[in-house]
DNA sequence: TATGAATGAGGATTCATTCAT
DNA sequence: CATGAATGAATCCTCATTCAT
């Protein structure tokens, strides 16, 4: 039923970002964004089924972009490592230069619904998919350990920076989140490192702890 | 002027853990949380300043005896590499033994409103403190990279264990998650590891991308 | 302003017709009319002066041909038992032929507002006023009791005649409407026959309630 | 979960129909009933699901009060045609005495939509029952004709009591509705005699009522 | 004449909190 | 200490109507 393209479409949808960025999301009424969209609170529901609507479109729309520029960027290097190296650094990057669409994708989106979690939930498996690939590359190309699973190297990558940036917005931003993109890359590229001759020599004891 | 002891104090935190992670954050009403606790709406009043105030006691309830049994496991225990360990299986042990725990403060209370999720940090920072004393002695024993900022590893170290049972919650705890403390641990100490001789030889290009 | 006429003109009236029968009073917005109709919404406002004046336009143009038929019928015929006849025969005749309008009429748009059954009733009046021409006729002709209010009468005929087809409706129209032709035409003429000598003998005691 | 009793919730069913027959169904907030009834709107729905909800209550709780009433009055008079008279005048009483419930019941729920109307015909089957069994009654005492169906002579009956005090409601009571009983009564009786050879003497008189 | 995108006023309902008992 | 009936502010969405094309 929803007109999902043209010209209003997308200036709600920026609207939809500055108000909540502003005002918080449970601040941000639909008669506020229309207000700063310019156009009737009515018009809103010719493109959007409803409230909800437009923050799982605003996250759909944003993040597909996200995820396809990181994709693009990553396909003009060659390495493994160069590839990881893209991806942290456009991951920050976009942030950095959007601090509106950080504070609602980090903060403000996370205190949706639960419908609204799950219309995220979707779209973000794209970009689990992305950075799955990369790892899949990686130990392909034995630069990864390839005893460790997928989809957990997968978790740990997308934690650190989900984590990084949502700190990073915390902390109001008084930092240069670009700054960070090196150490990062180091951390994650240690950590799934194939060293080949090292060993493992740590005995892992059962806890004693009863809880 | 709300008696934060008693009996009911505590009958209250528990009702409102499992009510909201049976119902959801948003549809966990104080009327539900008073007839699960067995006390009269008013009677919640008594215990605490207004709902957030529940929400809000209730992590710092259960973060601080959390961070608090955390802190003694890791006490028992002697080198830095033994203490990660576990860092990470106790993490993961205490929601595992509580699942209506890490729904709510994996899923439900994120999505609650900016006074919550602040009173929430406060707690929260006790236990990026206890990390970051482990980071600190890593480094000290030079088991650890002295180059990396202790908080962004912190960040690291944290947003990896945070990720890692989200994700276990988000697939309806189907799988073990105490299966992840080993592949997890070695995740960490692997990126954090000052191995001596290696060089990072990656030459970092500038991104040519034009966001 | 509005054109009353043309082939749009009888379109939307059937439109709204179809519409209402279908959807229901409070579910027939105008945009549905015109796509039922194949026109614009705007060009509903060519023709009419607003929505309400759609209804009572509706009922206006039906009714009156309608009445029109009815009194074409009855002038058929001669007696005035045979014009009751008839006038029985053509009401339920023509719901039964019509089943949308019978539900339009019947029950849809009993729930319009004040305005709406206010531009009914100007248009009903002539329905009353050709009942009340008959039970003149009849009283002149001596076949109806001439101290009974014509206008009671003719409520007590239209009563009958209205409840009768609107209790058929409700009943999802599964019997014959024109079965009842013979018995309500019974029940109609015995009501209002004048028998001459007769006289009542049972003495109407006053009511001792009291309420 | 709506307590259906108690003094506020006659007080709201009260105010609902005073402002319902002031303002119309249509502009008949909740707010404006609530305000009536000197209560908060939030009280409201403690004592009702919704605001369809309070039309049927209200239609529920007066018209089972009054079918109640016709019925005592009834069982008061031996005779098949005292108990049609009481029918008659009971019925026309009820509103004479009530306008306020008259304008609401003969015109203004109406209006009402399709599950109100469900809610409301449930109740008012009853009403039919005890108009069927008077005609039951009638039949076996062989004062009706036998050979009219049951439901069609409820609906006769039914039909001019509601037609003629809709229309005398419309007529804005300007004249006096207990006048009409006799007529009525009269035209009723009649209708459904089973005169045999016998034959109807009854000289009407003028009413005497005077409410 | 005809279109249909845009408008914006209007209202039922929820639920955290209070306070008389 | 405890109760729970009562409060009332706050908001998403619908849809009849307009008017630039």
């Amino acid at each position: 039923m929803a007109k999902k393209t043209g010209e209003k479409y997308h200036a709600i949808i920026d609207a939809a970002i500055k108000v909540i960025a502003k005002n918080g999301y449970h601040n941000s009424q639909v008669t506020k964004i229309a207000r700063m969209a310019k156009v009737a609170d009515g018009t809103i529901y010719l493109y959007f089924d409803n409230k909800d609507d437009i923050l799982i479109s605003l996250f759909r729309t944003k993040m597909s972009e996200f995820v396809e520029r990181v994709r693009q960027e990553m396909e003009l290097v060659k390495t493994v490592e160069e590839k990881l190296y893209q991806l942290i650094y456009m991951h920050f990057k976009q942030f950095a230069l959007d601090p509106d669409l950080a504070i609602v994708t980090q903060i403000e989106l996370r205190q949706s619904n639960r419908e609204i979690r799950e219309g995220i939930g979707v779209t973000l498996k794209k970009y689990h998919q992305l950075i799955e690939e990369l790892v899949q590359l990686g130990i392909e190309k034995e630069k990864f350990h390839k005893k460790i699973d997928i989809r957990l190297i997968r978790q740990m990558i997308f934690g650190i920076l989900d984590e990084t940036v949502t700190s990073w917005v915390m902390k109001d931003m008084k930092y240069d989140l670009l700054g960070l993109v090196q150490p990062v890359y180091f951390l994650v590229i240690n950590g799934v490192s194939d060293k080949g001759e090292e060993e493992v020599t740590y005995e892992f004891k059962e806890s004693k702890s009863r809880i």
